[in-house]
DNA sequence: ATTAGGG
DNA sequence: CCCTAAT
């Protein structure tokens, strides 16, 4: 079996990772990983390891790789396997014949390990073989299910109707409130402007001066509740710092205020926050956990900024690979 | 429409 | 939060 020869030149960013099967013997399957990273990474599974090491062992490849969590999975004729205890023998990986029709499913799994318990050393990147399955459930939990009676009246960030009503501004019945939301929220703004002056600004050449107050109107402060701010960090955790408008659908798609901008300048404070000693905050207090959480990820992603967004991006669209021939950028 | 940063 | 250049 030949060897896939390495791209050349590399300088580029978006260079293919060749994952390609080296050879065969009676008792071993070898695989060998090639990426402009790792020239070459040989991988060598025992007959009678599991599907399930094999997945695992192709797993800490990738991760040590290209620096981000993927799940994989084994494909055998295009079917999963999905019995993880089964040896590749019993499964039948291991017979070359085979291998042609072995494959595997690539996909983006949470990239950052969630903070630990404790918050006393700054969390470094996982090692490739931390225990990665318990993370997944946490990170795919939902938003707060319990709600423990807050007095700070923290608005609870519920997936959804978040937008309910502005504790902030009582107002008139409950039932305009759309209406009464946009104009409350910028009572301050209300301030008519002349009649008059309207018209001779019409009337004038200066088209230009019809105050864009009304379609630039500051939006009233919000500060960024303690859920919210938990909601936030979680997806960041997840899918990183570039990819705001994912954090904006996953954390806050019901929440109308909340932009992706909004969450990506958000985050910006939160890292300087956790920068700066407790006694320059302000306002409500962020627990230290989240900001250690914050300072974890923020370490975490600029490490691996460049990888994971192609990984993910591109990870989508490889349902199945090939096992001799997995590229990916 | 999004991303990324400075204002 | 806003404003925007660059994608």
């Amino acid at each position: 079996m030949e060897h896939v020869r390495c791209p050349p030149c590399l300088q580029v960013t978006k260079h293919p990772i060749s994952l390609m099967i080296l050879m065969v013997c009676s008792c071993t399957v070898k695989l060998s990983i090639k990426s402009f990273r790792v020239p070459k990474l040989c991988i060598e599974v025992p007959e009678t390891a599991t599907v399930g090491s094999l997945k695992r062992t192709v797993m800490d490849a990738m991760t040590a790789l290209l620096g981000g969590r993927i799940h994989v999975g084994v494909l055998l004729q295009g079917k999963k396997v999905r019995d993880n205890s089964k040896t590749l023998s019993q499964t039948g990986i291991s017979s070359e014949d085979n291998l042609d029709a072995l494959g595997f499913t690539l996909e983006p799994g949470p990239l950052i390990a969630p903070p630990p318990l404790c918050y006393n050393e700054p969390p470094l990147l996982l090692p490739c073989g931390a225990a990665p399955q318990n993370l997944i459930s946490s990170l795919t939990t939902p938003v707060l299910d319990t709600k423990i009676p807050d007095a700070t009246a923290d608005p609870p960030l519920l997936t959804n109707s978040a937008k309910a009503m502005d504790s902030n501004y009582k107002h008139t019945s409950s039932q305009t409130d759309i209406l009464t939301d946009q104009k409350l929220s910028e009572s301050r703004a209300l301030v008519p402007v002349p009649a008059m002056n309207v018209e001779v600004l019409a009337v004038v050449p200066a088209n230009q001066k019809i105050r864009k107050s009304e379609l630039a109107r500051r939006r009233t402060r919000r500060p960024f509740s303690v859920s919210e701010v938990e909601a936030l960090v979680r997806a960041v955790e997840e899918l990183g710092t570039g990819r705001w408008r994912d954090v904006k659908l996953q954390a806050f798609e019901n929440v109308d205020h909340r932009t992706y901008v909004d969450l990506k300048d958000k985050w910006k404070t939160l890292v300087h926050t956790a920068k700066i000693s407790p006694q320059k905050r302000r306002g409500e207090p962020v627990p230290q956990e989240l900001l250690d959480r914050v300072m974890a990820a923020h370490a975490y992603w600029s490490q691996h900024q460049a990888n994971k967004a192609s990984i993910i991006l591109e990870l989508g669209e490889l349902q199945t690979l090939k096992l001799t021939e997995i590229e990916l950028w």
